[in-house]
RNA sequence: GCGGAUGUGGCGGAAUUGGUAGACGCGCUAGAUUUAGGUUCUAGUGUCCUCGCGACGUGAAGGUUCAAGUCCUUUCAUCCGCACCA
């Protein structure tokens, strides 16, 4: 009696046991070498979608064939708790931040656990939960022991109907509020910073230390870090004042005719002349008003006003302008640069515009004269070009120069070698109330006093209320804001901002290695143990921000002996996104232009149900505005998570964007209903998988030695489709093989059969968990599939008799002929010469050469 | 503009790193099974033609080689990231 394959009874089934065996749960044995697999924690937004689906398949396959591989395995999942929707929803429906989030994370989890994902859930972490968030104000107290957290003040986006301070994310594209849709205005506040400059060169030099990260996401951090090399250098103004300026290129110091502050310059004001300071302030003003969106529009015209002052350029002695412009940005060097408008595109073009000097000091090596026409456009080769006009340097080729032209300025006295970044501090305040309480207190007499390790956590209050108006709810709390000041015991203020949820993600890594620990954020020997995660995988909008806000606390932390890695995340796998069919109306634009799946009633024929207009169909990121999206839930109900698993896994590689297709997953479907047919089949007949005992080598009929072949192949394949790069994609499509050719076996009854049905099973276990483990049972195994060793490829099984011979003509190929595979390459040539495909095409043609490539194929070069 | 990547059938994608291009799957075609549909099974499926023991074929154009998707040069297109960073 055959039985049908029921996916989500059998899902059910195993997903109870396995539970009750504590299947999952990370073991402590020592002896194992250790593999630490994680996903990036979700958001507990109360919704899996298929990007969720995607992640954590890749990495519970990884897991899973580890553990089979004979690694000890840490597993973890958490929930990246805090934030902004949390409080929205309170804000919008008045339910408790905490109320919403742990409802969310129930019913996420309920989600999750249906996937089949061998999570360890004892160590499961919620970063909104005391137990977490107290150590991450440790840890802030640790940066501020450290002395690498700081405060001053910065801008805030600023509800002026509100009274409130907006994140970045509750401020649209026109500048904004999300809740009063009155324009957002900036406002300075003091906050709280983290040093990560300090870092700065550790976090670039160390990405050379990180080749299992893909190139695209190194890249990103080395610009987001943007280490320049050039030299500081003393201007003065011819009233004296001093004006340093950073530069790329000290070389072209001789070129160098005018200056430029930015607009927020301190000195601006004292260099203003009377004639023109009206000027100056108005563009002052205008350029502070300027909101983010004016500042990055496309035309970009330079504009700027003369100060009416002078500078001294410090190499020559000329007298030189000094302008304002919004070109000139007060947050990157000194705030003031240097303008060489024949060596720099933006220089040029300013100085074209307004009718400043131009001099031309670097010429092409090649140039007859040093007397150039006048310039068309900077002249900005940086490698070959040689200095003119230029004291000390004349003669130099531009690396050259840059070299003595430090030595130059260090010589008068006048600058100096200089590298600077572009990576700024990070701001960690956040005016709001769902994160975690900076744990300091403000004392009139004492000064900013951090709350003693022992009070911690400081807990955030529940009797709060959230109008969206005004302050903080936290600051709005006399109860919770005024105490006593630990160190002289006078009244004293709390700290009300709340930490950028970007910090309670930036460690969690760490606390899944001792997650119970109530002494200490973890023990050491414990992290050491697990750290680094060998596999990250997530995706790649977390590129930047997480990537490195995690490389900086690792390495904070092993500056504080708590850690020995240096690098948190060994190995970095960026998922690509999945997308669903997406139907678009090419005559609408907007919002309106995205029909959703559900409306179009005939998608051969897709129509627009509004006009009837046609409709593009194309592939797109799934989203709620699009209507394109493919609930998990709806998978699961029709085809189980096995199926959904092995399709998300075999339509594309790991790193690239999956299209979902329902046609493709029915085909996952069909494969494993015929492994399972395969399999309950053989076990009708059979009995057991477990003995399997082949008899020698030589003894092995034709059809058993073409069974082994493929079984063994499989393994080989896939073993190495997994150790190099994890193309999941072609290891599955090495189980359809191997479940082909058993299909095709002409030897059911054989143990070569047997072993063949057996290793589908064990290889197909990470990836298809429930099916196989229950099929594991049905053919008379006890303990889980998932207990089994990773098999082992037997060489003498990929053994061959005969191969087929490629002959080619001129590199050609014009058939193949069976040989012996021992053949050696004399051998091979005298079988090539006496083929009959040879022999139509040589003729009488003399043979010139003859290359065999042994194992492979023979090509004769004729005359 | 700078930086990173990608271009292979109708579609998703393979190709031992220079050695039979198109594995595996989807789709499609024909046939069988089934009360019908679905399922399942069998065969076929890069293009072209004069249907062969043929020619052509990996974005385009050159080159190296007995042999190129793979190496070199030039070029085009698409996607992504950063963007007045001195």
């Amino acid at each position: 009696m055959e039985s049908r394959y029921n996916a989500v009874e059998i899902e059910e089934k195993w997903q109870k046991s396995w539970a009750d065996q504590g299947l999952d749960r990370t073991p402590e044995d020592t002896s194992k070498p250790k593999f630490y697999a994680l996903s990036m924690f979700p958001y507990p937004s109360g919704n899996l979608h298929m990007g969720h689906v995607r992640n954590y398949s890749i990495t519970d396959v990884i897991a899973r064939i580890k553990r089979m591989q004979g690694y000890r395995v840490l597993h973890p999942m958490g929930w990246d708790a805090f934030g902004l929707p949390a409080e929205n929803a309170a804000i919008k429906r008045g339910i408790h931040p905490a109320k919403w989030t742990y409802e969310n994370i129930a019913q996420m989890t309920q989600q999750l656990k249906r996937l089949g994902l061998s999570y360890d859930w004892d160590r499961e972490v919620a970063t909104c939960s005391p137990d977490y968030y107290r150590w991450t104000q440790w840890i802030f107290l640790q940066f501020l022991d450290a002395g690498l957290a700081y405060q001053r003040e910065a801008a805030v986006n600023w509800d002026p109907v509100d009274q409130t301070v907006l994140a970045n994310e509750q401020v649209d594209s026109e500048g904004r509020s999300w809740r009063s849709g009155a324009l957002v205005e900036k406002k300075f506040l003091r906050q709280w910073f983290l040093k990560i400059t300090d870092y700065a060169e550790q976090l670039l030099a160390d990405l050379e230390t990180l080749p299992g990260w893909p190139e695209r996401v190194k890249t990103m951090q080395a610009n987001w870090i943007g280490k320049s090399t050039g030299a500081r250098v003393e201007f003065k103004t011819t009233a004296g004042d001093s004006i340093p300026i950073f530069t790329t290129r000290p070389d072209t110091l001789w070129g160098a005719t005018f200056m430029v502050l930015s607009p927020e310059h301190p000195l601006v004001e004292s260099v203003t002349s009377d004639a023109q300071r009206a000027a100056v302030q108005a563009y002052q003003t205008e350029a502070a008003s300027k909101s983010e969106i004016e500042r990055t529009a496309d035309d970009r015209t330079k504009t700027g006003v003369f100060t009416g002052g002078s500078a001294v350029n410090p190499v020559n002695g000329k007298e030189i302008p000094i302008w304002i412009a919004d070109y000139v940005l007060m947050d990157y060097g000194t705030g003031a640069i240097m303008a060489v408008p024949a060596h720099d595109t933006r220089d040029f073009e300013f100085a074209t515009q307004f009718g400043l000097d131009i001099v031309q000091v670097v010429f092409p090596a090649d140039s007859e004269t040093d007397e150039a026409e006048p310039l068309s456009e900077a002249f900005v080769d940086n490698t070959s070009g040689v200095l003119q006009h230029s004291g000390p340097l004349n003669g130099l080729n531009v690396p050259d120069a840059k070299t003595r032209v430090i030595e130059y300025l260090e010589e008068k006295n006048i600058g100096t070698a200089q590298v600077t970044y572009r990576l700024r501090d990070w701001l960690i305040s956040r005016q709001r109330y769902w994160g975690v309480p900076i744990p300091v207190i403000h004392c009139p007499s004492c000064g900013t006093v951090p709350v003693p390790d022992d009070q911690l956590p400081v807990v955030l209050p529940e009797d709060v209320e959230f109008s969206g108006r005004g302050a903080s709810p936290l600051a709005k709390l006399d109860h919770w804001v005024n105490v006593d000041c630990p160190k002289c015991q006078q009244p004293a203020k709390r700290e009300t901002d709340t930490m950028d949820t970007f910090i309670d993600s930036s460690w969690y890594y760490l606390r899944y290695c001792d997650a119970k620990n109530d002494e200490q954020v973890f023990d050491p020997k414990k992290a050491n143990d697990w750290m680094p995660v060998d596999q990250y995988v997530g995706g790649i909008e977390h590129a930047i921000l997480h990537l490195l806000y995690s490389r900086f606390f690792t390495k904070f932390l092993g500056d504080r002996q708590l850690l020995t890695c240096k690098e948190p995340f060994t190995r970095l796998l960026t998922q690509g996104m999945v997308q669903g069919v997406t139907y678009r109306n090419p005559n609408k634009g907007g919002n309106d232009q995205w029909v959703p799946s559900a409306l179009v009633s005939d998608p051969d024929n897709p129509t627009d149900p509004d006009t009837g207009e046609p409709l593009e169909r194309l592939y797109a990121t799934m989203s709620k505005s699009k209507g394109n999206g493919v609930a998990p839930e709806d998978v699961l109900q029709k085809y189980g998570a096995d199926t959904a698993r092995m399709f998300i896994l075999f339509k594309a590689p790991p790193e690239k964007d999956l299209e979902w297709d329902d046609a493709d997953v029915e085909g996952q479907f069909r494969f494993l209903n015929r492994v399972w047919r395969l399999a309950t089949d053989f076990s009708a007949q059979e009995g057991s998988v477990r003995a399997v005992k082949l008899p020698p080598a030589e003894n092995l009929s034709k059809a058993e030695k073409e069974v082994r072949r493929a079984t063994h192949t499989a393994i080989k394949e896939i073993t190495e489709d997994i150790e190099g790069d994890y193309q999941f994609n072609t290891a599955v499509s090495e189980l359809m093989k191997l479940s082909n050719a058993l299909n095709d076996a002409k030897c059911v009854d054989s143990p070569a059969y047997a072993e063949g049905i057996q290793i589908l099973l064990v290889l197909l276990a990470p990836f298809a968990p429930h099916i196989t483990e229950e099929l594991w049972h049905q053919l008379g195994g006890t303990d889980s599939i998932h207990h089994q060793p990773w098999p082992a490829v037997d060489p003498s099984a990929l053994v061959v008799d005969e191969i087929s011979l490629v002959i080619q003509i001129m590199g050609k190929t014009r058939g193949t002929i069976q040989v012996p595979a021992q053949s050696d390459k004399a051998a091979l040539e005298a079988f090539a010469r006496e083929s009959e495909i040879a022999q139509r095409y040589i003729a009488d043609k003399p043979i010139k050469k003859v290359i065999v490539v042994p194992g492979k194929l023979v090509n004769f070069v004729i005359g």
